[in-house]
DNA sequence: TTGAAAGCGCTAACAT
DNA sequence: ATGTTAGCGCTTTCAA
């Protein structure tokens, strides 16, 4: 019951609340018969002075002389108010162009609607097509997302982690950077019970989620594809050896070098840094061997393009003297000639399904195990890797 | 002067404070001649029992029987507190674990140290190298980047300017959808103080900065280059009429026409969504006409590159039968066969300059007026749009 | 040099 | 169905 006087008798037993009028809490008093409003501040008046001022749920129960948790309610459908009050609110909320303020909502809340992206580099459409695919299912669930470029540095990934969980972000979603060998940091984050989840590069931590491109099947595929095609001297172009996707891949290769019991020749087997120096110093030692391999199979896309440019500088055929192929399906590959044969990993896939798993994770925030999800992929066959003479025996 | 007692006499007028031990507050007592500290809450005990809990100023002041307003200074650097406490203050935060909790320290200031960034899309290199350069410069400033992606539609536009608005981003940056007709929304923000800075696709309006490339003096260079290879009849390909670059780049290619006392047609003069569908219908349009054109200018590397492939597939010959010219420089031009001739606005440096704008703005809150910079370009010669004749008479 | 108190805008627990 | 109160973690007066 209203503890308001009535203006008449001035009693305050009698009163009580009848609806509202004029966008304002009308009261009306038994024992008089009178109804009334009271005279709270005027909504334009209040509107402070200063130029960004914003108005604020306070304002909008000041306004219509209703509390503010009530107008907090109304704009929220909160069950709990009355269809006219909610009705009201809104109206009034609408005239006073208010607009929550998600800062202070979140702040009280303990919790952002954020998640936070690392990624190594926004230099081809690689990864910025996994960031694609993780915002899609972001922003369909009203999560905001940050982004973090680590330029493939390991100081700067640390330095974005800190950031990102100072800014208390719901989520953190990790592509580890090349040059990323210590992961220990993250058991130590995971610790302190933030959800990160890991993908395509991803940590050796057993405590949190993951997502990664089928990296062994799609190698042994690649490699498999080259053996049809009849070549028989196969070099391995790979990223840095701290990198999951290294490892994965290069024994997707092995595997199919043994079960075909071909030799294993480890001068054939290159580490790079990604870099295109270091793409093109690998190949032309490969063309300084006394037997030059036949068929060159890149990390990424991106490194094998590197490699396309320089054999056709160096004047070697592709795909006839030295077929080349790359992993991953970077849009890129299909312009190139000869367009490049690759694996499909299907890059915006992994994001959306990284951004599932944490909403999933999110979600049910009990401490349910980790798990680790597979994007499948194909293989992508196109000009870079079609040996001539193969191409027309069939 | 510290109202504690001491242990011995009991007086609060003789205690007086005597540096830190053990990372607690140390009392002296001049009349017993006695140094003591408080019994304060325990560090660890403290540290509530829930599963993240996160050490906040309050828990260091308690640990060290000093205020928060202290430790709130002390952690930053602040003039007024004695360096000793500084120390100290910082040894227990470390020790603690501490680390600010950004949210509240962002909601007490009424800052984010945050900017929204609105893109159409991440599909090519092309926004995201923008991107990139805008991420490069705030990440050097301390700003995070949230990023939204309006998929080139103008609803999804106005709703991801609505919610990075409520978040309080400290400003925005937008770059429109090619659907967006309706610019009007941006003046409203504007009068409430918000800070936005437009790039590359501009809308009209006097109130914000902008950042564009040289639209018409680009197109200009690129019409010139065609003459110059002989061309008698380009066709221009352009985005949607509302986009501010459609217009300015139509303007620079009409400009020299008219200069060579050419004749317009119109037919030469399509507007497309950008879509490969819409690009192809365009092309074939032009292949059915009596007099084909011998060139093609394109609004985009992207579109270009659409353009190309559909020649080759209707077994038209680029460049000799039809050149074809985009523009803006996007990483994949380089890769296509024959390469593509375009004008490289620098996306990247579009980026960077838009946040340092932005940065220039904040500093100075003033109601300085809008500025417009513009970023310089070049034009890229490469295979697509080189005549063989001219080739060979050079 | 330090501390106490108020407040940022919102939400939730607890009345009524 | 609505209001009261307290609190999220930090910063900033203002007072000492």
């Amino acid at each position: 019951m209203p503890r308001v006087k009535c203006p008449k008798c001035s009693k305050v037993e009698t009163v009580l609340k009848s609806g509202f009028i004029r966008q304002k809490q009308r009261y009306y008093c038994k024992e008089c018969n009178y109804n009334f409003t009271l005279n709270h501040e005027n909504r334009k008046a209040k509107n402070k002075t200063r130029k960004n001022y914003q108005t604020t749920i306070l304002d909008i129960g000041k306004a219509m002389g209703i509390s503010a948790t009530t107008v907090s309610r109304a704009l929220r459908d909160h069950p709990d108010i009355s269809a006219v009050t909610i009705k009201a609110v809104k109206q009034v909320a609408l005239e006073m162009e208010y607009r929550p303020n998600l800062m202070a909502r979140n702040f009280a809340n303990k919790q952002t609607q954020t998640i936070g992206v690392i990624i190594p580099d926004l230099e081809s459409t690689f990864f910025s097509s996994m960031l694609g695919g993780i915002q899609k299912v972001a922003s369909k669930f009203g999560f905001k997302v940050i982004i973090c470029l680590s330029n493939e540095d390991y100081e700067t990934e640390i330095e974005n982690v800190q950031v990102l969980i100072d800014s208390r972000v719901d989520g953190l979603l990790i592509c580890h950077s090349a040059t990323t060998t210590a992961f220990d940091y993250i058991d130590n984050y995971c610790k302190k019970g933030i959800s990160i989840v890991n993908f395509y590069r991803i940590s050796p931590s057993n405590k949190i989620s993951k997502v990664l491109a089928k990296n062994t099947e799609g190698a042994e595929k690649i490699t498999e594809h080259l053996l049809d095609q009849g070549c028989k001297k196969i070099g391995i172009i790979l990223g840095p050896k701290s990198l999951s996707i290294t490892e994965e891949r290069l024994l997707g290769y092995l595997n199919i070098l043994k079960k075909n019991k071909m030799d294993i020749d480890k001068e054939l087997i290159a580490y790079t840094d990604y870099s295109s120096t270091s793409i093109n110093a690998v190949v032309d030692d490969w063309l300084n061997l006394n037997e030059r391999p036949d068929a060159i199979f890149c990390i990424s896309d991106r490194s094998a393009i590197f490699a396309i440019k320089h054999l056709k500088k160096r004047k070697v055929k592709v795909p006839d003297e030295i077929a080349v192929v790359g992993f991953g399906n970077d849009l890129m590959g299909e312009l190139i000639e000869p367009s490049l044969t690759t694996y499909n990993i299907q890059t915006s896939k992994i994001g959306e399904t990284t951004m599932q798993l944490f909403l999933q994770e999110y979600k049910n925030d009990s401490d349910n195990e980790t798990q680790i999800q597979t994007i499948d992929g194909e293989l992508l066959i196109r000009e870079s890797s079609i040996k001539k003479k193969r191409k027309q025996s069939k």
